[in-house]
RNA sequence: GGUCCGUUCGUCUAGGGGUUAGGACACCAGAUUUUCAUUCUGGUAACACGGGUUCGAUUCCCGUACGGACUACCA
């Protein structure tokens, strides 16, 4: 096999779609399992599409999910430049050499002629007019006007496009990784414009110079790319570049999670899941999307649940890392058919590997949080807070927003857990062990139990009963972890201050 | 409309001419837990349809249906 060198060539439009970061992903195992090179080639050649600060945000993007670019935008390389826009140049020559050997030409037709060509062909009954072998001959290109008239215009400068001549009947076939033998003919295909008037090339063109130039091995990428893969392969035919093709494989696309169609910003708005990794606004209408890392997904767990969106290894193993993905990754496992995105998937994903992760990193998640929120707690505090908070947590944040209640005393009581649990009983065992514990020289959770069935057992009361009264009491809530910890890490004093409270409080409601 | 691509539980998928069609997520139930969560156990649930080929097809072939992509001087 040839040196692997695979590339990843957004278009500077926008955020980065999440499509796009498993297209991305994809390149990178791949190139990374053979001691490639990944390659960040930036397609800028529509100008009138650019977005400021697009392309910062898919270098930060990448960065963020542990894709790391050996070669491109932003790291530099041996074939700089890797932006389009400043490789134009570079292009003309190749679309000169196609003309030269007869398979492009120019053409001078108006957007006025060219709309009134296909209206002629819709009017007469051609289901999607093209500008093709028959059409060329009635339009004004080099390949109708007389020399001396092409000539005369290319010198007065009047606007003109390169077209390729695509021929008449041909088949032309493609052999895809993951579909196999794809065969079009050539008369679907129409004279593709390589060269626009503003001088820049067209994507087709400047896609298939740079990877030739670039060396690139395989072309991994969306399906959307597959109708014009022939005509790209006509190119390289055309532009004596044959052998050094590089393997296409054609992904199936991101899907709505309900219904069908492409996966788009709106759904993801609509449903409640990010679209884009990191949170993105708009320069144009300053609207702001929020992304995964926002949302607190972990770049890891994403990388898993986006590794698995069209691709499998063929066991049961589902948890891997990203080396264990680039040790196993193959092409021919990734599926044919489009995939429906579920945020589910991707929620159990984060919550595995948040809970893989040590007392200590995550407690950093509980101090950030509480740093936001101007509360003081030391590291061991933090710590333990998040080893009981663990088993319940799906996201960094969930520690302060499910764990309030172990920095601020709760104020209002569950309700359905008060009308059901509050009762003579518990008030009794609550006054008691209130008592009880203000005896006490400090509290842990093994002498916060033996006390209170101490309590409960003199009272003669079940310990059961007056467990979750104890629990509203504490926390406000009828759920939680384990209360004994809970009181463990509040202290002493805040355990009697909360009892005492709460039984003010609730005894007035009720009453 | 035309061209191309696709179609296994609700979702992601494994599998492949003869299987009780397997797993995971989600969902439901039970057990554990003083609660919730976790964990464990169990459960519901799929080969789009119609023709072939074949002793036999979910698997191979052809149609149909449905879905998707493309159909720009956008990528």
């Amino acid at each position: 096999m040839r040196e692997v060198r695979v590339r990843f060539a957004p278009s500077p439009t926008g955020a980065l779609h999440i499509g796009g970061v498993r297209t991305a992903l994809y390149n990178y195992l791949l190139a990374r399992q053979h001691n490639g090179t990944m390659i960040l080639r930036v397609e800028d050649t529509d100008q009138n599409r650019f977005v400021p600060g697009a392309e910062e945000y898919i270098q930060k993007a990448l960065a963020w999910v542990g894709i790391k670019i050996d070669e491109g935008v932003g790291v530099g390389g041996p074939h700089a430049p890797y932006r389009q826009s400043e490789r134009k140049p570079m292009y003309m020559q190749y679309a000169k050499q196609l003309i030269d050997a007869g398979h492009a030409y120019y053409a001078f037709d108006t957007e006025q002629e060219l709309e009134a060509m296909r209206e002629r062909l819709k009017l007469a009954g051609v289901p999607s007019p093209q500008y093709n072998s028959i059409t060329r001959a009635q339009m004004r290109n080099s390949t109708t006007l007389p020399e001396d008239e092409v000539k005369e215009l290319l010198e007065t400068k009047v606007p003109y496009v390169i077209r390729l001549k695509v021929p008449r009947k041909e088949e032309i076939r493609l052999n895809d990784m993951i579909r196999g033998w794809v065969m079009v003919h050539s008369s679907q295909i129409d004279d593709k414009v390589l060269m626009k008037s503003d001088g820049m090339p067209t994507y087709h063109l400047a896609n298939v110079v740079d990877d030739y130039l670039m060396k690139i091995s395989h072309v991994i990428r969306g399906e959307e790319w597959l109708p014009s893969a022939p005509l790209h392969v006509l190119l390289y035919k055309y532009l004596g570049w044959e052998d050094a093709m590089p393997q296409f494989a054609h992904l199936p696309l991101l899907l709505k999670p309900d219904g069908n169609g492409k996966l788009s910003k709106r759904d993801a708005d609509q449903l409640g899941f990010p679209i884009f990794p990191l949170t993105w606004k708009d320069p144009e209408s300053g609207e702001v999307a929020t992304g995964y890392k926002e949302s607190g997904y972990l770049p890891e767990a994403l990388i898993n649940f986006l590794a698995f969106l069209g691709w499998n290894p063929g066991t049961t193993q589902e948890i891997f890392s990203m080396e264990e993905l680039i040790k196993t990754f193959s092409v021919e496992r990734i599926g044919k058919a489009g995939t429906k995105f579920d945020i589910h998937k991707a929620q159990w994903f984060n919550q595995q590997y948040l809970r893989a992760k040590s007392d200590e990193v995550l407690a950093e998640y509980l101090l950030e949080s509480l740093k936001h929120e101007g509360i003081d707690c030391s590291k061991e505090k933090a710590a333990k807070i998040a080893a009981v908070m663990k088993e319940r947590a799906t996201f960094p944040k969930d520690f302060w927003e499910q764990g309030k209640f172990f920095f601020h005393a709760p104020v209002t009581f569950d309700e359905n857990v008060v009308n059901k649990k509050w009762n003579d009983d518990a008030v009794k065992v609550l006054s008691a062990y209130k008592d009880a514990v203000a005896a006490m020289p400090s509290i842990d959770a093994v002498a916060a139990k033996s006390t209170l069935e101490q309590v409960t057992a003199t009272l003669g009361i079940g310990t059961g009963k007056i467990l979750q009264a104890l629990r509203v009491s504490i926390t406000g809530a009828g759920a939680g972890p384990d209360l004994m910890m809970i009181m463990e890490i509040i202290g002493k004093d805040e355990v009697i201050r909360r009892i005492e409270y709460a039984l003010q409080t609730i005894k007035v409601k009720v009453a």
